[in-house]
DNA sequence: AAGCTTTGACCCAGC
DNA sequence: CGCTGGGTCAAAGCT
């Protein structure tokens, strides 16, 4: 809505509509509404997502955080132009991005919903993933601006990846994007996270169910991804032993406490890269409905600009749930461990935040901040030290 | 023509 | 028991 590029007759219909274009509407029943231009996402017909640039780069990964493919179609900002943009630290892309988008988690995902979440602050968006017996979800939450607030996958695929080649329909997600090689941004926001939530120490343990395999993905560099991703699959779901190889496991409704961790990305002007913190974990139990889970993020996310990203993980049984908590006290020996190492870098890096933007994400997660948390910090540790693409 | 997005409405769980 | 809010459905429209 913000935009005043061009107007798709979309959107012209949705701003003329009346919900449409205002949306925030409330639209606490239905969704539906409004704030589908803010989605942005669906590149399809929004064209508008203003993209967001703080000082020039872009923190916000589409909506969808995909990354759409480059094609050349309609031109709008895209999630995925963001991430260009990132790169080449401006532009919105052209691209066309709708169909073309290429999820970076390598999945092809069909939305099915969209609704403004309490507050309005942040709208979000369902998707399942379009293969036939593949029931994963994801839901993303996008800020007004276009932010993407935080993704929050829901079951593990237990299907192989789509040929990366194809065309991808939708989805992005933010966190993901193995797909693209070239992607530079992308990869280095991928790696970035990926390297954190993957560790061993972590995220197996973490996440050892469902997002496991997502998060492994999104660690793994973008290059081999594709050839790994396969057989890391396969070994997450051994491992899961508990899920069974067709089904899928996570989306069980029935109790299974699902762990939500919440990692935000952040744009790394000194370095360059992106780097992604955990800000949050929590066990949500119950049904899928996120709505526990919810609650806590909202008021974690505060800032706008930085990249939220959230990984669930349903387990399974309760011994997953007690290995988590072995990871914590682990993970806080990890923790102190890595302070010492990692100090000197990861101060180094909010040093060199401080200097350009990093004054605004400072301060919008500053407050957040993951602080010392036992559990959070190890995460956040291990983000800090991965490296944006490089490495 | 197929597939996807949009979006209003419905259903259901939690309070 | 009613209200609120989140998740999903499904028709319509668009690419």
């Amino acid at each position: 809505m913000v935009s005043s590029e061009e107007v798709s007759p979309k959107e012209l219909q949705k701003r003329q509509s009346p919900d449409g274009g205002t949306d925030t509407a409330q639209q606490t029943r239905g969704s539906g509404g409004d704030a589908s231009q803010q989605e942005g996402i669906p590149p399809s017909n929004a064209p508008e997502k203003p993209l967001e640039n703080t000082g020039g780069r872009i923190l916000q990964l589409d909506k969808e955080g995909s990354v759409s493919s480059l094609t050349p179609r309609k031109l709008s900002h895209t999630p995925g132009s963001d991430l260009h943009s990132l790169q080449s630290g401006q532009e919105r892309w052209s691209p066309s991005i709708m169909r073309e988008k290429v999820s970076e988690d390598g999945y092809r995902w069909r939305k099915y919903g969209q609704k403004l979440v309490k507050g309005n602050e942040f709208i979000r968006s369902y998707y399942k993933c379009t293969h036939p017996s593949c029931q994963v979800k994801k839901q993303l939450e996008c800020s007004h601006d276009g932010k993407l607030a935080d993704i929050v996958y829901i079951g593990e695929h237990e299907h192989p990846k789509p040929q990366p080649n194809l065309p991808q329909a939708v989805g992005c997600d933010p966190s993901i994007v193995e797909e693209k090689p070239d992607n530079l941004l992308l990869s280095g926001v991928e790696e970035s996270q990926a390297p954190n939530p993957i560790e061993p120490t972590t995220t197996s343990q973490i996440s050892t169910v469902t997002s496991s395999e997502f998060v492994k993905r999104v660690l793994s560099e973008p290059n081999r991804i594709r050839d790994e991703i396969d057989d890391d699959q396969r070994l997450k779901q051994r491992k899961k032993g508990d899920c069974n190889d067709d089904s899928t496991p996570l989306d069980k409704p029935t109790g299974e406490p699902r762990l939500v961790i919440q990692t935000k990305c952040e744009v790394d002007t000194v370095s360059d890269g992106y780097r992604w913190r955990k800000y949050g974990q929590k066990l949500v139990k119950g049904n899928p409905n996120p709505r526990m889970a919810r609650q806590v993020l909202n008021e974690e996310k505060v800032m706008p600009s930085p990249i939220y990203h959230d990984m669930v993980a349903y387990n399974s049984s309760d011994s997953n749930i007690k290995s988590e908590e072995k990871m914590n006290s682990e993970l806080r020996n990890i923790w102190k461990e890595s302070i010492s190492g990692h100090e000197s870098r990861s101060t180094e890096q909010h040093d060199g935040e401080s200097r350009t933007e990093s004054k605004e994400k400072s301060a919008a997660c500053g407050d957040r901040t993951i602080t010392p948390d036992p559990e959070s910090s190890p995460y956040e540790q291990h983000m800090l030290n991965s490296k944006p693409g490089l490495s």
